[in-house]
DNA sequence: TATGAATGAGATTTCATTCAT
DNA sequence: AATGAATGAAATCTCATTCAT
């Protein structure tokens, strides 16, 4: 755990702190403190506060696409695929090891102001809709979906995973076991997309 | 319009600005100049930042619950219910008047730290879920919609709105209009819910 | 010398500190040090220190406008004039209560960036050149000075004051009494333009 | 052109920036970027920030007294000496490739604080005025030159030239083309100091 | 209630210089 | 000679909040 560089281990800090605090909290002295690491160096390898703060979530942005590439890629049908996809993506936030927090606060859903690093991520997060377009156009073709327009409920869905995400990350609002709360949005999901037979 | 006192100038530039820019990014010199009203007059009417910036949320989440509660009152039944709530709450943030983003920025979904203040906004918007779990009830009883927790549904249809609308106001990922991207997102509610004859 | 409100002492300090030390070497906390007033007051009431610096060096430069204008309104004739304009411009700048040093350092003769403080005092700058333009014009309608174009005859000779006030208040390079170099100075320019007899 | 050493390089680099932006606004990237050299070999090859900006102007300096006697020697009687003195000077100053804009910024007649460094471009500048003097006493003895000091008259001329060259080079206010400012400038200094007959 | 000058802690960012490689 | 990561002091500027008027 120690085999880190400096640059690595302010991108770690960086992970834990925004994650905890959100960015205006965060402070230049915080990030280098908890990564034992000369305050300057943050500007030197990442330019300023903003662009490190995408770098965290970037990162957390990759590993959860490909987190969800894997899910959707084991599916056996397409309706399969979305409920994996979306019990991936849940089981993903709450995994204390995955930062998830980060991308919370500086994903499209969020309110940072634009700017280009925001961009950057903007357009990467187009691969996780595409993901579960992907699925939903092979369910309707298998016949595993009803059918509907593929590009707008992977919005709609998209959505949901974004609000029920935000009830159990940042919320007191989940009473029972998160577990429930999650149990019964892929329920609720199923039931809006699942051919019945 | 120019019958404002200072005070509800105040409170009306906070809830353009703190909408526009958020909380970090407003001070209190953009408020008092906007509302064309000394400094000093911020704390001296609300006492702090924080505290201004909850008042003119609550102010709008005010609002927000009065719609709701006529749209609920309204239904034949309570699958009815139920989309009518979704319809205001969806028309309610597209509305230019109601300054919906200050409350996007300061609801329990957001992720502002807590704070006393925080915890009686958070207590207030129970009272959303409260109107749309009457109404999932409802539904049950009047065989409407079919058989679900209707707690844990509420969360999730909340959250479902919750995400829509952040896809809605905060991104720019809604292709066609608003108005079918909030029509596919009815539509889907409508199915996870209702009791097929 | 007390009756200084603290906008006051704040300009009298960046008058001392910013000719003593010049631009770069000026902190805020010297000039908020020296005025004995707290730092915030600097942004509070000049913007920026640049602003601050412009604001300085204006102060100074209406002084000397005001001097020079006195000198030339009193003269004979315009070759007396233009000796009498040199001569105030020397002796203002060797007299220490005039904090002359600020204005050198920000004049247009000086190797500031441009900005928009800058070019404010470029055109008030120009108010100088116009003052002795006036007498060279003079002089050669009253027959005291030499056919020559007023224009940049008045460039040439302000530009000989630059030269010979910094060969003065900054270089080493002025043996004899300045006295005595100031005196040569003016027989120069009297050599270069009086209509002899 | 690229047949430069890494100090060349650095050296060039110097020269362009600190006469571009001024000594407080190069920094030690922008130097080694611009060089294509690494960030080190800067104090490696000249130990700090104000000798490399020294070394720069000295060279600039050493470059333009060459050209300076080149000048006064060809000369034939004291006047033409001196006239050729100040055309040259005038001339090197707008000449692209002399940089000469560095020399403007450290020179004597700028306004850096003293230091062991500047105190040495302090002598070295001596050398141009011994120039203007021996040319200046030559005139008297040839009877080309009116009866005047030599040494104050060289401070005045060299004050004249360095505060034309500051209007032209700093200053927006040359009108006309600079060529005939400066040919004004040259009339100016001859009427002050020929003989007439 | 109303004003805006005053405060100073704190944040971000810059940058010359060092030094291990 | 050459590299560029690393350091941390220092500078500017922001801003919520206080307070005298």
């Amino acid at each position: 755990m120690k085999n880190l560089t400096k640059k690595e281990a302010l991108l770690q800090a960086a992970k834990e702190l925004f994650g905890e605090y959100g960015f205006a909290e965060t402070t230049f002295k915080k990030i280098s403190d908890r990564a034992g690491v000369a305050l300057g160096l943050l500007t030197h390898h990442y330019g300023n506060k903003e662009k490190l703060f995408f770098a965290a979530g970037m990162d957390v942005l990759e590993n959860f696409i490909s987190v969800l590439q894997q899910a959707t890629a084991d599916a056996e049908d397409g309706r399969t695929g979305v409920l994996s996809f979306c019990r991936s993506y849940l089981a993903f936030s709450i995994d204390p090891d995955t930062h998830w927090l980060v991308l919370v606060r500086c994903s499209p859903y969020s309110d940072m102001k634009t700017s280009e690093d925001r961009d950057i991520m903007l357009r990467k997060f187009e691969e996780v809709h595409h993901l579960l377009e992907v699925q939903l156009q092979r369910g309707m073709d298998d016949g595993s979906i009803v059918p509907l327009c593929p590009a707008s409920t992977a919005q709609v869905i998209t959505g949901l995973m974004v609000g029920a995400n935000r009830t159990r990350v940042l919320t007191p609002y989940t009473f029972g076991s998160s577990q429930d709360f999650y149990t019964e949005t892929l329920a609720f999901v199923d039931r809006a997309i699942s051919a019945r037979n």
